[in-house]
Order: structure tokens, then sequence, then C-alpha cells
DNA sequence: CTGAAAGCGCTTACAG
DNA sequence: CTGAAAGCGCTTACAG
């Protein structure tokens, strides 16, 4: 059996106010020192824990954050399971720092709405942490914004949601760090090599790459970078151009599968990825493991570990939980550019 | 404010009890049909949600289960977020098909016990989900043994505890399966290629390979299988011995660096992965995304989805919060082997 | 069948 | 300061 408040105060001969005032620090509690311990004591003994159930019923607050996870079948990227994983893992480790536990909800687009409804109707969390894309959490924007308790979204959010507590990547900044990377390597004709796909992210990254290179010829910005073959392609295409029409960096806004394809088209031109002379730059974003063949370029780091997890539990939820001003409520994170790990035709040691 | 029984019973007309009764279907109430039709309009429209806190303080059962990963920094494989993320998924998925939620809770080692006594006695879940390493789950074995709840593992437990519900893969018929595979392509002489941890799972692959492969020499078993460098250098090892000390097939329990380091060695020599005269088998283990330069091997499918988290919800977790009797408790799932994708020197249709 | 009442385990405003 | 009491919102055994 559970051990309860009136267990504690039956042992120690006191009224269970008092045990809650001591176990929970209130002030101005003047009980004597001797009895403050042995309240202590006891409760440590008898594993006293409180009832989640019943603080919450009788002080309204849960501790409890819910995540809530919007998914569209099929959708590519951040939203597989792989990629929100380590994101839920730091933004409940930032949680529990201040003791708030995380609860998990998956949906699907048309019934996100509802599922929010849900968790305020039944007040099952005092804050509420949205994972999608940014149309999929458009459609709901007035449950959202009629909600109340705090709540931080996952996604670009700015311009029609600019009050919206939200973390994201800067991709526009990336993609301008990319181009800005390759051309300190001294290249000056720089393709963009993105994905196909009408979401936010992917726009944002071909807006960071139009930024920084000033009106770059049509063919090289491509959407050709979802598939080996596609990339692949791609590359050549631009390869067999005539030389002052062919690029000698590539700015990639899709993952491996894009490294991968670039990589076979110049390998099959006797050309390495790289920053040397006879190579042609390469860098941007990756997914989880790329492992090139013989090429090194430069992809950003940060991109796993769960930096946007984080920074909502410390930056946008727990302020918010404790009625403290949320500062800046759009958090933009610009993960640094490292090499590339050694591929696979790396001289030994 | 949040719509009470209370209310819906104030603007129905009826007492609270009946209102409970009539949403909750309880048996044998008799309000006549016109009521009841106005009792569920009403909670419908006002957007009644049953108070999750008093549901369960009242009731004492919370709809609620707890995910508790038990995480050792550094430790590689299975409990990097990437790779529980689609178990968290589908266990949350398959549990909220019966109504129940998912609490989150992350520890190290050292506390595991601890965290599984505080979800117990804040009775804050009606049952448990343990993730972690056989080790780390065998040391707070008694706080598991003496809890009060249902609860299942992910792990290989058969012989300390046989009698916990757990669930993993079958690591000795996968690599079994691997031997096989490539004995119908004809290959007699079968290396393996493994992992150098000391963990359960490490071992249980090995164990296939060597229950398959009936005494082999041992120089063909090797735990060099972790990065790139040490698995070319064996793989070299192996093609340099005299030709009929040669693996002609390697069944990997490693992960993607396995992989590519076989692929060099090998493309050193001139051979290509693969099942023909030339060619040298390769089958086994990877991490989520391998591409291969010019090779095709045979990898495990069914790894990535999410199958313990759903197999958990299923078959051991719901039956007992049903109080079903488990019928089997130890789960171990068999994935099958899939060619690996198309290499990047793939030829294009 | 159905309503009034008790009670789950806390916390805190209210008297003493 | 501190105890007794009320009450958070449910559910269900108990009378009617």
């Amino acid at each position: 059996m559970a051990v309860t408040l009136r267990d504690i105060a039956e042992r120690v001969g006191l009224s269970p106010a008092v045990i809650s005032r001591v176990l929970n620090n209130r002030p101005g509690v003047w009980v004597s020192e001797d009895n403050r311990l042995r309240i202590l004591k006891a409760a440590d003994e008898m594993g006293y824990r409180p009832a989640a159930a019943a603080r919450s019923l009788r002080s309204g607050c849960t501790y409890t954050v819910a995540f809530l996870l919007v998914q569209r079948p099929g959708l590519p990227g951040v939203l597989q399971a792989w990629e929100y994983g380590p994101e839920l893992e730091r933004l409940a480790s930032g949680l529990a720092e201040k003791g708030y536990s995380l609860l998990v909800r998956m949906t699907g687009p048309a019934s996100a709405g509802e599922a929010v409804s849900e968790l305020a109707a039944s007040r099952s969390c005092d804050a509420l942490a949205v994972w999608g894309t940014e149309t999929d959490l458009h459609t709901h924007a007035d449950v959202l914004d009629s909600l109340a308790m705090p709540f931080a979204v996952k996604g670009r959010h700015e311009s029609c949601h600019p009050h919206w507590p939200q973390v994201d990547y800067d991709h526009e900044g990336m993609m301008e760090a990319a181009v800005e990377k390759m051309r300190s390597a001294g290249r000056k004709r720089i393709a963009y090599l993105g994905f196909p796909y009408d979401e936010t992210y992917a726009k944002g990254l071909l807006r960071g790459y139009l930024r920084a290179t000033a009106d770059p010829p049509e063919a090289w910005v491509s959407d050709r970078g979802e598939t080996v073959q596609a990339a692949y392609r791609q590359v050549s295409d631009w390869m067999d151009a005539p030389s002052r029409e062919r690029p000698t960096g590539i700015a990639i806004g899709a993952a491996n599968a894009a490294w991968h394809g670039a990589e076979r088209a110049l390998h099959e031109r006797g050309i390495r990825i790289g920053d040397g002379d006879d190579e042609v730059s390469v860098a941007g974003q990756t997914g989880t493991e790329l492992t090139l063949w013989e090429g090194r370029g430069w992809r950003f780091t940060d991109l796993m570990p769960g930096n946007m997890g984080e920074r909502m539990a410390a930056e946008l939820l727990l302020p918010a939980l404790a009625d403290q001003p949320v500062e800046r409520p759009v958090l933009r994170i610009l993960p640094q550019l490292v090499p590339t790990d050694d591929p696979v035709l790396a001289s030994d040691a």
C-alpha cells in the first residue's frame, strides 16, 4: 500500500497539515527542530511520495508537460522518429530538472486540434510542446491561440504567428554559412542541390542560398536532391556544362542521398569532393550517418543532439511555467559547419 | 474554465451520478432515451472531458503507462535516441488505441531503481515499460520484482529473469539466418565481424554465428567491427591470407562502419560485395542509413520501425492492464533479410 | 433504477 | 504558529 500523509502524521503524532507544510517547505512553519527531523526521517523511511493525482486535483497543477507529435504519414525529414527522438530526450531531461514530467501523445494532422483540446480540458498537463510541420499546425492555430496554458512549437512560424513561442533552425543562415564556407575556399560558382518538398524548411534553405549568391544562373538551382539517382543526374548535368558554367561548389539542402549522388557524378569524372584545386567543394545538410567514399566536405553539427528540445525546455516552457517572462519567443539555432567524417578511403595513420 | 460533471448535471437537471454513469456506459442505467441523448449532447457541446486527476484519485487507475529510459552516457547502439525513438512512438500509439497515455522518464543506471519506486509510490502510472541494457536493469531487479504493477522490459533477460515480460530481437537467430543466407549462395568459409562491446546483444549475435558455423577457425571470429579503420584492417587481414583460409562470406554483427571498412578492403583488391562468383558475400546488421559504394549485401529489415514497442504494448502491457493472462512473456523478434539498397554506383535504368 | 453521500489524498484559507 | 475542516472532481457502494 502506498504511504499517505496521514500515515506519517499518525506515526509522528502530528496533523497531516503540518506534515504537508514541512515536506513542502512552506514558510512560517514553526515546528520544533526535533519534530521537523522526525517528519523528514519518517517520510524517508516510509518511502513517502505525494500522490500525483491528489496533488494535481487539489492544486490544479500537474507538473507535467505534454509533447504532442503531429505526424503525417510518409513525411520526410525532421518528423521521422529518429529525428525527434533526441529532441524529446533533451526536452524531457530539461523539464525533469525542474520536476516536470513529459507526457507523450501522437496524433495525425486532422486530429491535432482535438488532441490539444483534450489535453487542456482533461487538465493532463500544465504546458504543451507541439512538434509538427508548419502547415499542419497552421490549420489548428485557433485552438493554440485560445489555449489557456503555456505552449511552444517546433517550427518556423515567425511570419504567420510571430507571438508563438517557437524554436527551429536558422535554415537561411545555414545555407548562407555553407556558401560562405565555400567562398572562403575560393569557390565562385556555387550551385544548390535541395529537396523537392514543399515544406517551410526546404524553402528556407533555398532562400538562404539565394540570399548568399546574388542572382545565380537558373541552372544552378536544383531540387533534385532527394535520391542518389536524381542527385547523380543533376551533378552530372552540371559537370557536363561548358567549363565556365560549371559549378565549383555545391550547397546541399538535402540529405545523404544528395551527397552520395554528387560524389558518384564527380567520381566518374575523376573529381573528388574537397576544397583542393582540382576538387569540387560541397557543404551543407546531412542525415544521421553520412560516410563519403573518398571526399571531404562540410556538414552541420548540432543538428542531431536535441538542441531544439533542450532550448524549448529551458527558454520557452520553464520560464512560462514559472510565470517569468519569455525573453525571446522566437529561437533560431545556427549550427556550426564541421568537416565530414573521414571517408572510407581515408589513408591509414 | 473547465467543464465538470456538475455543470452538465445542472444544465440537464439531473444528478452528477447519472451523468457519470451514462458517460461511462455503466450497465444498469435506466435513464430515458431522451435524457440519455440530452446528456451526451450537453457533454459534447460543452466540451466535457473528465479531469484526469480526479478520475485517477478516485478510481486508483491513471490510464497512463510510464516509459523509463535507463541510459548510460556513451552507450552505443540501441539506446541511442534515434534507435529507441521509433519504439517509443509505436509503443505510445499502441497504448493510445486503448486509451492509455505514455509518460516519459529519463534516468541513469544508478538512479533507475529510485525512479521506478518513485513512479510507483506517486501512483503516476498503471504499468511500466523499461528500456535499458541488461546489466543496468539487473542491478535493480529487486525493485522490479517487488513492483505491484504490470511491467515489461526491453532486453534479453530469459536466463536471469525468465518470468519478466520482455521483448528483444532474436540475435542468435539473426546471425544464424545471415550465415544461412550466405551458405545458400554457396559460401562455405564464413567469417564474423562484430562489435567489441561486452553487451548481451553483442554476445548473442556472436553466439548465433558460432552456433551456425560449427567450429570456425579462430581467425575468422573478429570483434573489430566498430570503426571503418578497424574493420578495414580486419578484412584486409582475411583477404591477405592463403586462399583456402580466406573467407568468402562475412556475417556482420556490427553497424555501418563495419560494412564500409569491409567494402574498402575488398575494393582495394578488386573484389565487390555480392553473391557472384568473384565477389564476397556480406550479410548482417546495419545502422539506419547504410549506403554501399558499389556492392550489394543482405541486411535485416524490421529493425527500425519500432517492432519492440508495438509488441510490448499489444502483447505484454495491454493484456496485463486488462487483467488478461500474458500468453508468452518472452518475445523474440526475428527480422527478415532483405537486399541492401542500391549502391551509389548502381547502373542507371 | 437513481439520488445523496462518502471518500480518494492532498493543500490551504480559516479559526483558534 | 497549528489543527480541523473544506474542497478539488470524480465514482460507486448504499439507501431509498
